[in-house]
DNA sequence: CATAAGTCGACTGTCTACAGTCGGGAGTAG
DNA sequence: CTACTCCCGACTGTAGACAGTCGACTTATG
């Protein structure tokens, strides 16, 4: 007699406006809406079928994760990202994630951990024969859970703040370009070094490997 | 005949989100809104004179701060931070700024960053006669300056969406904890190490001031 | 023809009102 | 006295409307 008429297993019904937030970051991260474009309230909560003051409170958050910038009197448009600033954005991401790294080697019990990785990066490899969007979803995946695995939330917060701004890195590269970052060995190196238990060396392995990233996204 | 009425020295007015979001960030870091205290909207709106949807804008980037947490069905609650926590903010907050020490010491000219640097740790000497809360916010004001001078747009804005949670990791330990921190002199190094141009050693410095400014906290 | 004043339209800022939902207390049956 | 039910109050989710502001276009004037 459970789950007649809800769902029940963590499929919970989405508020309107965390949905007009995912409607939202997809289109922007896919390119749906252009970079440069002014966002005009009335027209995105007709489109989405939503109120003024709920869209307005999603598109607080995205501006907060940094798709969005706002110009003179509240006008808001798609953000622009040079090649410097993609660079920027792969210095903090490399930054976090070096930190994932070194937290993950000191932990007490890392069989949990490694084999979460291992499960992450056979994902990435039963991926590598789909789309590209299916592709960096498995990458962004094996990064997130880098970083979740660490139990440090504000880490992951972190992380997921800039994950928007990390999509669009990829997307104003081209995706062509941003696919080359998705080699599963490279991930496995990664897992390896934390495997190892030397912080130094998970370190270093992911630092060349964000500093790799970025190369080939500005190439 | 200019700024009789209104300000014209970049005191533009805020609107009435922004203030709002001011005047609870206040609250909440200073104590005045103490930790676990169920927030109503209603109340708060009367309480600031606003409207409800305009509060629940400010809200929202409250919660992606990290000020706030959210429970069933949308009820938000003012954060309450164990010291793992705080040790987990710390830590990324080593991270951010231990990149920061890095990019600053690869920079071609580092003399007006040194300059700059120098500017604030002297307001740091300044204040260290003062209030606690001075005291406090010439130390963030270093570190944001820090961050700043690298030019680094998301670094920055990586550190300013912590800058909530590492006041209220200082709150909570207790001012008189959180004052252990300003030591002039600890800042001091950290200048000199970037004047250096070392940047491990840069880097160093801080992950060490980091390390100790966190172990003040919780112990 | 150029410039200045005036007017119209487009958007954001803000507020008020309504609907839906959950928790808790009163009341009742066993 | 306990347990169960039903109703009410408290909040959040969402919508819709009004007001103020700035830019662009038009029109009048030197």
């Amino acid at each position: 007699m459970a789950g007649l008429t809800a769902p029940l297993l963590g499929l919970e019904k989405k508020s309107l406006r965390e949905q007009a937030l995912s409607a939202l970051r997809t289109a922007i991260t896919s390119g749906e809406l252009e970079p440069g474009r002014h966002l005009v309230e009335t027209e995105l909560s007709e489109m989405l079928q939503i109120s003024r003051g709920t869209l307005r409170e999603a598109l607080r958050q995205l501006e907060q994760e940094g798709l969005l910038s706002a110009g003179p009197r509240g006008r808001l448009s798609v953000r622009h990202l040079d090649e410097k600033e993609i660079r920027d954005i792969y210095s903090v991401r490399a930054a976090l994630e070096s930190l994932a790294a070194r937290t993950l080697c000191e932990l007490p019990d890392r069989q949990q951990v490694t084999d979460s990785l291992h499960k992450a990066v056979d994902a990435m490899d039963a991926a590598a024969s789909g789309t590209l969007e299916e592709r960096i979803e498995s990458d962004l995946e094996f990064h997130r859970t880098l970083c979740r695995l660490t139990g440090n939330e504000t880490l992951l917060h972190s992380w997921e703040s800039l994950e928007g701004s990390i999509r669009m890195s990829i997307m104003f590269a081209g995706l062509e370009k941003g696919v080359r970052n998705m080699s599963v060995d490279r991930h496995k190196d990664i897992v390896a070094a934390i495997d190892t238990g030397d912080a130094a060396l998970a370190r270093k392995t992911i630092l060349e490997h964000m500093d790799t990233a970025a190369a080939n996204l500005v190439a």
